[in-house]
DNA sequence: CCCACCTGCTTGCACGCCCTAGTATCTGGA
DNA sequence: TCCAGATACTAGGGCGTGCAAGCAGGTGGG
């Protein structure tokens, strides 16, 4: 970081100096809230990215992966794993269609109904998910560059708004 | 939210569980920390796409709309563009590139350096942007689900991380 | 002056997300 | 039994993001 940058002010400090000023108050705390929230996140996600680019995964193919991995028979069938992760059941298709040219993922034909397809984790994808997880906990989870404290007030605030949302 | 997704057990919370199963205790706090962030990102993203959609605009054209509502001349290059809004040359080209085909913004030589392109906002876009402004303020900014105190502590904490990112 | 280098922008490609069909399959009520 | 409606998945397209490459235009050291 340079010392231009240092002083530099936050533009999301500036957008909420703007909010107000156009007598939106009652908003700005809000939409400074979201656009922090927006911007923290592509943070994070580049940082993951940059973890997981070596390992030719994303982190919605490593999210499948995990899922998989963490269940009894290390299979699911397509939509479990939607309803799961939140993602639309056409990003299922799309991220097990890459894990499958990988050879991380196999589907398999559902045992009783023939509509469904299972998604199945082979050896190839436990090994790299395995290896993911220690890369991704030692160089992002285990320092997210702000204090324990601060992690556990996100994580409360978040459960609020995921839990007021209907998320569970 | 139906009575069984009210009973059902929080999925980030379920990971967490997982994450120190596996003796991963030191980054469990970090993970679900980051996943709540994701997810909660989708969540208030859906709520914005769902107002801006009848307006023909998406989250990342509007914030363009905005900034140049709040630049004195109304125009800005597009390189600076995407150095205050943090994001990739290439997705300030082709926002641009919609906005210009939707007639809310249009595109200038730099009076200067041939090189430069400004982008310019129209009257239409000043309109539209408003509009949206008002739409989202009320349907989103104002009660985004969590408590005052809660929000300020989203901020504070959120604004910590971005620091230590070099974000400002 | 000139040429190597830097900048600003665009294009092509890959990937992810979601939406809208469309097909195949299951299921429950008449 | 049979068919209307629900369910599981896939195909195709729009949009956003990022990387790499290319082109036009500026800029500074020799």
């Amino acid at each position: 970081m340079t010392i231009g940058k240092m002083l530099d002010t936050d533009p999301i400090g500036e957008a909420h100096r703007l909010w107000v000023k156009h007598g939106w108050s009652d908003a700005a705390d809000g939409m400074a809230a979201v656009t922090s929230l927006v911007r923290a996140q592509q943070i994070l996600m580049q940082r993951i990215d940059v973890v997981l680019r070596p390992l030719n995964l994303t982190f919605a193919r490593y999210e499948i992966l995990m899922l998989l991995g963490f269940s009894r028979s290390g299979a699911l069938p397509m939509t479990r794993m939607g309803s799961l992760l939140q993602v639309h059941p056409t990003s299922v298709t799309s991220a097990v269609d890459r894990l499958e040219a990988q050879g991380f993922v196999a589907r398999l034909p559902h045992p009783t109904d023939r509509r469904a397809v299972l998604a199945s984790i082979t050896d190839e994808g436990r090994s790299q998910s395995a290896t993911a997880t220690t890369a991704l906990n030692a160089q992002v989870f285990e320092n997210l560059g702000i204090t324990d404290n601060q992690v556990d007030q996100l994580r409360g605030v978040l459960r609020s708004l995921r839990a007021n949302a209907g998320d569970f």
